[in-house]
DNA sequence: CGGGACGTTGACGTTAATCAACTACCGTGG
DNA sequence: CCACGGTAGTTGATTAACGTCAACGTCCCG
């Protein structure tokens, strides 16, 4: 309770105490649900009467153009807020990825209680500027990162959420058309990456859904789009496929 | 049918009566300021002390990549706040595109303001929701656009936000450096891209720097990833370069 | 009139999408 | 138990999209 007072003024930092989720559990009682992978959360221009918050699990935010084609705009982990903001409709569709526990609520309390309830504002501010902040990374990706450099910076997110130290495993937790749709390039683009990864020796991939990365630094300065130690290697990852190989294995 | 549906998505629900800037100027007082092209506002990873209201012109958000690759995430016009949310640093360079008055307030006004005057308030909550909804915009532009697509939509943003109605002209204010770099492409390929819509008879150039749009519908759906119409007439425009020319001209 | 910033246009090369074949791994039912 | 089909992932060959390189035009400011 102190650090929530504390938020309160201050504003806190990058990494806050409590996930925005959290907050709002303790002001405000929802309903909780199951929701199976694949089953939606929210519909894209519906009206927007609840606000929903990720308990476990995994859920996918994402758009459609009239073609067909998916952009996954983000995924929301354990600890997340769906449908924060003065929006009268969802911006976009959300489905669980796996299982996920969420608990609903209304839209009007969370409203009211953010004039009243220091502990509300906390919590829609803290996920709406966390959300900003995702969204920076990834815009900055799409934008001015290459196919693999992409990759390379979505493992290091993966990574980082898990949060278990730099030498621990990850899990991929989506497939592979997730991870291609959420990054802008396609399923083969993705696979291709990953085993360039692991040939160059910069991680390695115990099965299609799991990593651990064995050279942060490598993997760090490519994915933050610094050609100038990267494209060499990558121009190399063909040449260079045998030696390279010793590293993985 | 799609075009329907779309615009209701994408967008903010409401217009608001008043800019984020317009609410907070009547309930706080921040010193006015006078930016030159090129100067810049805020510098990212700094300490972040104000929150800047934009009162004309027009800011660039930018980040840069150490190869020296930059991304411009947003451009911020007259009504528009930068700074606002839970940070403690600033998540990105600003600088003016052009002269630009703005407004710099005190951060530490805001927050304790937050949480008593409803009116700095809903300030706060409008930009942020604000910029939300304009980087789902931008993310799906730059994740799961072409590009040529991708400056059909900023264009269409560009000719949306000046509000004049469909058949007015529009000014791009900024350089074609600038679009590229917001829109994820190379400078050519933007130049190219508006000459093809011209040649198409999608709309006029009326100088590098005007435009005029005269097929909103073609253009609309081009840009809102509809390849069933957009590719073949995209495949064509070499073909029919000279019949298109006459919408030109 | 020269220099520089900005924009356009064409020729060419590279990146990543597309197309396609193939493997591995399920769960289901014969 | 193995055949079966369906989903997910990998890998190679080819092609389309777009970046790169380069030449040139235009406007503006000194």
């Amino acid at each position: 309770m102190d650090r929530l007072s504390n938020n309160k003024t201050g504003l806190s930092p990058q990494a806050p105490a409590l996930s925005a989720l959290s907050l709002l559990r303790g002001a405000l009682t929802g309903v909780a649900r199951t929701i199976a992978p694949g089953q939606n959360v929210s519909v894209e221009g519906a009206k927007r009467e609840t606000v929903i918050g990720v308990v476990s699990g995994l859920i996918r935010f994402f758009r459609m153009t009239p073609d067909g084609r998916r952009h996954i705009s983000r995924f929301v982990h354990a600890g997340g807020l769906i449908g924060v903001g003065m929006n009268i409709t969802y911006r976009n569709s959300a489905e669980a990825v796996t299982t996920s526990k969420i608990i609903v609520f209304r839209a009007k309390s969370i409203e009211a209680g953010a004039g009243e309830d220091p502990v509300i504002r906390n919590a829609v501010f803290q996920a709406l500027t966390e959300e900003l902040t995702a969204r920076d990374r990834t815009q900055l990706r799409l934008g001015r990162l290459l196919a693999d450099e992409r990759v390379a910076d979505f493992l290091l997110e993966l990574s980082d959420e898990a949060g278990d130290g730099v030498a621990a495993s990850s899990a991929i937790v989506m497939s592979r058309a997730d991870m291609a749709d959420h990054l802008g390039v396609t399923i083969e683009t993705v696979s291709r990456a990953l085993h360039r990864f692991q040939k160059l020796g910069w991680l390695r991939l115990t099965d299609a859904r799991h990593f651990t990365i064995l050279r942060s630094g490598a993997l760090r300065s490519f994915a933050s789009g610094d050609s100038d130690i990267a494209l060499p290697s990558y121009r190399l990852s063909h040449a260079n496929e045998r030696e390279a190989l010793q590293c993985a294995a």
